[in-house]
DNA sequence: GGATCCTTCTTCTTCTTC
């Protein structure tokens, strides 16, 4: 009984994501790839349930109670923070004003075979007051998201304790870093250096040797590498950001994010926002005149410490126009917040 | 030289059984 109420008290803060998301703009940025999701109740084995319902019917639970649960919960994981009320608004499908992704006057086609493009950020020119991409993606993340880093957050301290916690974090960040420093090391250094083994070059730090490897096999395909943590602008929407690569996957042109994950992201939908991040630099990339050519497609890398293959999912352009909608939705949410 | 910025990453139900 008492584990009913919590398991009732538990799908109250689930159920309005079940429902609401796909109506949010998870549906735009997750269920594009995704089959649609069951409720989570839908398939519920009623059998197994009432033989647990006998096991805790004669469990030694009865001096328990929902309240004495949720204080439980909230010792060992702090207040609960509520995720925002299911009534409100879903989002927008389209954005209130179509901006193109690509530039419509011929772009001329440049040379592919010189060293990479490297326009580093420079916010004295004029640019202190543009947002980026990173900050606008943080900032309209929706209460779904919040609610359930927050919650993720909660359960870390809980076991790591606060100090724990941001060890644990700015490792991740290190990593992160370690990683993309490696990577632009080969990258620069061009085709004949990249296609021997990635984790046989000795020079990377221990902690990406499993990274490198992780990554070996998409480095394979990647060739003519035409930009490298370079700076995008778009100066009619008004924001920046530094995108990571450009180059051709498989023989075609992306925007490319590595990204290092320690939980793996085999399908698209697992990688959160990424995909209108990579939207939204390839969307800047292609109104900066700094750039002679344009990107319609999109490549997103997981990395993965332990070495096994990364996860490379590609972005198709159709792909890209879908979630560069939804970064003009977060892009209005961002500048105009209702 | 110091301050600030961009980016780095974190979320998706949860348990048992084989």
């Amino acid at each position: 009984m008492l584990i009913i109420s919590r398991v009732v008290s538990l799908g109250g803060i689930v159920a309005p994501r079940c429902t609401s998301l796909c109506v949010s703009h998870f549906s735009a940025c997750h269920c594009l790839t995704s089959p649609k999701r069951r409720s989570p109740y839908s398939s519920v084995d009623s059998e197994r349930y009432s033989s647990l319902l006998k096991s805790v019917m004669s469990a030694r639970v009865s001096s328990q109670t929902p309240e004495s649960l949720q204080a439980e919960d909230e010792h060992i994981y702090g207040p609960v923070v509520k995720a925002q009320a299911p009534s409100s608004a879903p989002r927008r499908r389209e954005p209130r004003t179509l901006h193109p992704f690509l530039r419509s006057e011929e772009t001329e086609e440049t040379e592919e075979s010189g060293p990479p493009v490297r326009i580093s950020l420079n916010r004295g020119q004029g640019r202190s007051l543009v947002p980026s991409v990173t900050r606008i993606l943080q900032q309209t993340l929706s209460p779904e998201q919040i609610f359930y880093l927050e919650r993720w957050k909660r359960r870390m301290v809980a076991e790591l304790g606060e100090e724990g916690f941001k060890e644990y974090s700015q490792n991740l960040f290190r990593q992160g870093k370690l990683f993309h420093s490696a990577l632009e090391e080969i990258l620069t250094a061009g085709d004949t250096k990249r296609n021997k083994s990635a984790s046989e070059t000795p020079e990377h730090p221990p902690e990406v040797r499993g990274y490198m490897e992780s990554v070996s096999h998409v480095l394979e395909d990647i060739s003519a590498v035409r930009a490298i943590e370079s700076t995008v602008q778009h100066d009619t929407l008004n924001y920046l950001g530094i995108a990571d690569c450009v180059a051709r996957y498989r023989g075609v042109l992306c925007v490319i994010d590595w990204k290092t994950s320690e939980k793996p992201k085999p399908f698209l939908g697992n990688t959160y926002d990424n995909p209108i991040q990579v939207a939204a630099y390839a969307g800047a990339l292609n109104n900066d005149d700094n750039y002679k050519y344009q990107v319609e497609n999109g490549l997103i890398v997981v990395a993965y410490k332990d070495g096994s293959p990364a996860h490379a999912h590609q972005l198709n352009s159709e792909l890209m126009l879908e979630y560069w909608n939804t970064w003009l939705i977060r892009l209005e949410e961002f500048t105009d917040p209702r």
